[in-house]
DNA sequence: ATTAATTTTTAGGCAAAACTAAAAATCATT
DNA sequence: AATGATTTTTAGTTTTGCCTAAAAATTAAT
């Protein structure tokens, strides 16, 4: 498997996740920041080697034998960026893109070691759940930020934009995987949020809400 | 810089190390397992780039840009190597082709915090030294067994070929860095050596003499 | 149900890194 | 110094992954 073919097989997955019908070749070629005509030469490959299933016009989905390939480059992902962050002292927004690069690293035996020496961690610096050597992911209970109930105790689970200035932003406020909070109010005009962190209350746009993973407390 | 141009550096480094002089393309066809013409394809890339010296028919050196360049790229292998063997628990003869595929990470930030991670390490797992973040490479005092004395205190420093057989051998007949020995006789007939190893008396092949790098103990 | 708009695919090309085969230069030997 | 052997370079292909532009298929809209 070359790095562009994992790149591919990934890019598939992630969309898959959000939506399981065929996946269409300009989505793809966005998130990999290419055009349509090299999206579908590439799947043609793809496909010869069976990793997904391709008709003509009609979009692709993985194989199960594709779909463990790209959970195995999501595993290796997660787990760098937990050795990353762990170990070597980066903060959450400097890691994707080494991750990225680190990721095509071939050998099992290194990740499995890796994950050993991380302790067995079950989600990355962002919240991510990283899927077990057997292809195993964990299902996440969260909610969106912007989807969640008024006046309930919250906790920060994750983030659904990965971008640096992002992660930057919530560092900047405070706000980080575990932070509580409780939405005080919608604000119809502008659909933003006004959120208590802290005993502060802060104003949180309705992007930031939009992506920002939540789960609610229920017995604390 | 390109996976392939890298190599092809690192490959011109260690040449180098041996014939100062200029290095001929056979040898980095050889060793980087190509053709003469490919490799004369990549050394005029390298040309342009202002990584080496090239005049047609009279080989190749390293530039000043290119010959830091490739202690950087040494760097990263045996950082990783330690890594690999230290946190991870690899064996010494597990690491070089997984380091060969580590050593392209890009991140001059994360090499730099692995180092410190690692404490500073001076050496890799197989005795060879670890340039600094500034290109300083320590120069060793180390000889080949095959061209040591006779009845002196030696102690295993490193190796010089690195295959996964060579370095198996080894520890099948307990040579690791640091395991004292001394020459006893020098054998004519097919220039092998009986060497004393843990009050054992051994005979080591005249190609295996030629791999190994000791040290004379002085003052112990 | 046609036409218009959008999406997807084909066709043809380009650059990188490799190759083979042949030509050119250097080295070695007498 | 000339010839033969070796090394190195050139010329021409191949493969991979990408591109543009045009054609084909699908979807949307009147």
């Amino acid at each position: 498997m070359t790095h562009s073919e994992e790149n591919y097989l990934k890019v598939i997955y992630h969309l898959s996740l959000i939506s399981p019908t065929g996946i269409n070749t300009n989505a793809i070629a966005e998130m990999i920041d290419s055009k349509a005509s090299s999206v579908t030469d590439m799947i043609k490959k793809l496909a010869d080697k069976e990793m997904v299933f391709y008709k003509k016009y009609q979009g692709v989905t993985l194989t199960s034998k594709g779909l463990h390939q790209a959970k195995m480059i999501v595993r290796k992902h997660r787990l760098w960026e937990v050795f990353l962050v762990d170990k070597l002292d980066f903060s959450w927004d400097e890691v994707h893109e080494i991750a990225e690069e680190l990721e095509h690293i071939q050998s099992e035996k290194l990740i499995n070691r890796l994950d050993d020496f991380l302790g067995f961690p079950k989600e990355d610096p962002h919240g991510d759940p990283i899927p077990s050597r057997d292809g195993h992911v964990e299902v996440q209970t969260r909610k969106l930020l912007s989807e969640s109930a008024l006046h309930k105790k919250l906790v920060c689970m994750g983030v659904k934009d990965n971008s640096a200035s992002f992660l930057q932003f919530l560092d900047k406020n405070n706000i980080a995987i575990g932070t509580e909070m409780k939405i005080v109010e919608k604000v119809d005009f502008d659909s933003s949020f006004v959120v208590l962190i802290n005993q502060h209350e802060k104003i949180i746009s309705q992007k930031i809400a939009q992506n920002l993973y939540v789960k609610e407390l229920h017995h604390v």
